[in-house]
DNA sequence: TCTGGGGTCCTAGGACCC
DNA sequence: TCTGGGGTCCTAGGACCC
C-alpha cells in the first residue's frame, strides 16, 4: 500500500490531501473543530517530547520528513508540516478490507504486516495468458484488476511487482511507487536491477551496505560481480552465499500463507528517563501493566508462553535484554510478573532508562493445560547402550 | 530536543546429555 | 591417558523489517 497510514488519514480529512502531512507522536495532537466550524491541525512545531515519525505523504517527504526521523528533527526541518496522531484501529481496519479484496482475485496470500502482501499468481486463470503480441498480457491485467479491487475496496492506491520471485517482486513494487505496476522477467535484471543501490535488496540494511560500501560495492549490479567465495569470507557463509544470490535475482523462497507467533510483546518509551532505584515507585506500575498487558494479548491470541524476557534500554541508548525459561508454560499476569522481576535483577540497574519492555517467547497453542495426558512409552535401549 | 513499537531470524557460547 | 562427536536447550546480542 502507498504511504498506507497517511493515505487512510487523507480518507478522514479529504481537504489536507496534497498537502505535507506527517503521522506519529502521543496522542496530544488531535485535530480539533474551531467555534468558526474549521478543522485546526496540529503541526510538527506545536510538538514537544519523545517519538518518531511513523510515516508521512508524498509532499511531506519531498520536505526531508521520513518515516523513522525523530519528530523534535522533522521540526527543525518543516516546522508547517501537518501532524497527526496514529491511529491503528483505523489502520488494521483498512488493512482487513485491502486483503479481503485482494483475496477474490489472488487467493494464494502471504501476510507481511499490516500494509503489505506477497500474491502468488501461478494458477491464477489467465495470468499465464498472452494477449495480442505481449506475453505478459494477462499478468498485467490480472495485476491492474488487482489493483482497482484494492481502490473500490478502500479508497486507496498500492504499487505491485510483477517477477518470477517474492525477492524482486519486493524489489520491483517500490520502482514506481505511488500507485505503480512493475513487470519484470529474469532477462531484465540487469538492466533494471543491477543499477540500484545494493540497499534496496530486502535484507540488506544500513550496516550491510556500509561495510560493502567499504570495499566499493555499492550497486546491485557491483554486488552481482563480486566473487562469491570472497563473499562468503567477508560475510560468512550464509549471508554470503545469500548476498550472491540475491544480487542475481535468484530466490527460491515459497509463500507462507499461514504462521503461528513466536513472541509476544509489550514495551513503553518513558516521557523522561527514569532511574530503576530512585524511581521505583514510578517504574514499578509500568512494568506491572507491561506484563498484564502481555498477559492479555497471550489469552486473546490463544497462546501460552515458557520464556519471559525483559529489555532496558538505557539513557545512552544501549539495549540490554534478560530473559528466564519457566518450568512449566503460563499466561499469568501475576507469574509473568514475577519472573520478569528476576530476569530485571540480573541486570544492571545503576543508570537511567529511556525505555522497558516485557516479552513472552516459547509460545505454545492452547491455555497451558495439556491437551492429552501421553502415556509411557515403552522403550527398548539399542544393543551398543545398554550396561 | 535526537532516535517508537512490534516482530523474525541468525550467531555463538555454555550446559548438559548420550 | 588428556580427551571424540553427536545432539538439544538456554541465553544474549544484533541485523533487519513493517
Amino acid at each position: 500500500m502507498d504511504a498506507f497510514y497517511a493515505s487512510v488519514e487523507l480518507l478522514r480529512y479529504p481537504q489536507l490531501a496534497g498537502h505535507a502531512v506527517a503521522i506519529g507522536g502521543g496522542r496530544l495532537h488531535q485535530p480539533s473543530i474551531q467555534p468558526d466550524g474549521q478543522w485546526r491541525f496540529a503541526t510538527l512545531r506545536d510538538y514537544v517530547g519523545r517519538g518518531v515519525i511513523t510515516t508521512s505523504t508524498y509532499p511531506a517527504r519531498a520536505l526531508g520528513v521520513h518515516s523513522g526521523m525523530g519528530l523534535m528533527k522533522a521540526a527543525a526541518l518543516a516546522p508547517d508540516v501537518v501532524l497527526l496522531p496514529v491511529d491503528f484501529d483505523q489502520y488494521r481496519q483498512y488493512s482487513r478490507q485491502f486483503k479481503t479484496a485482494v483475496a477474490t482475485l489472488a487467493p494464494v496470500i502471504e501476510d507481511r504486516g499490516i500494509d503489505e502482501i506477497y500474491l502468488d499468481l501461478t494458477d491464477v486463470p489467465g495470468a499465464q495468458d498472452a494477449i495480442g503480441d505481449d506475453p505478459l498480457g494477462g499478468v498485467r491485467a490480472l495485476a491492474l484488476a488487482i489493483k482497482q479491487a484494492v481502490r473500490t475496496a478502500t479508497g486507496l492506491s498500492c504499487s505491485i511487482g510483477v517477477t518470477p520471485n517474492k525477492l524482486l517482486s519486493k524489489l520491483c513494487s517500490d520502482l514506481e511507487k505511488p500507485d505503480g505496476l512493475t513487470v519484470l522477467m529474469h532477462d531484465e535484471i540487469a538492466s533494471r536491477i543491477w543499477p540500484l543501490p545494493a540497499s534496496r535488496i530486502n535484507g540488506i540494511g544500513p550496516k550491510a551496505s556500509a561495510r560493502l560500501a567499504t570495499h566499493a560495492i555499492d550497486t546491485i549490479g557491483q554486488l552481482a560481480h563480486a566473487d562469491p567465495a570472497w563473499l562468503m569470507a567477508e560475510f560468512g557463509s550464509h549471508y554470503g552465499a545469500w548476498l550472491h544470490a540475491a544480487a542475481h535475482g535468484l530466490d527460491e523462497r515459497p509463500l507462507v500463507t499461514s504462521r503461528e507467533a513466536k513472541s509476544l510483546s509489550r514495551e513503553t518509551t518513558f516521557e523522561r528517563d527514569l532511574h530503576p532505584r530512585h524511581d521505583r515507585t514510578t517504574l514499578g506500575p509500568i512494568f506491572t501493566r507491561l506484563c498484564e498487558q502481555v498477559a492479555h494479548d497471550l489469552a486473546r491470541k490463544g497462546y501460552v508462553g515458557r520464556t519471559v524476557g525483559v529489555k532496558l534500554r538505557y539513557d545512552d541508548f544501549k539495549i540490554v535484554t534478560r530473559s528466564l525459561t519457566m518450568p512449566t508454560a503460563t499466561r499469568d499476569a501475576a507469574t509473568i510478573r514475577q519472573w520478569a522481576g528476576r530476569c530485571l535483577k540480573t541486570a544492571p540497574l545503576d543508570r537511567r532508562l529511556r525505555l522497558i519492555g516485557v516479552k513472552m517467547e516459547a509460545l505454545i497453542k492452547g491455555d497451558g493445560q495439556p491437551l492429552v495426558q501421553e502415556p509411557d512409552v515403552p522403550y527398548t535401549l539399542p544393543l551398543f547402550d545398554r550396561p
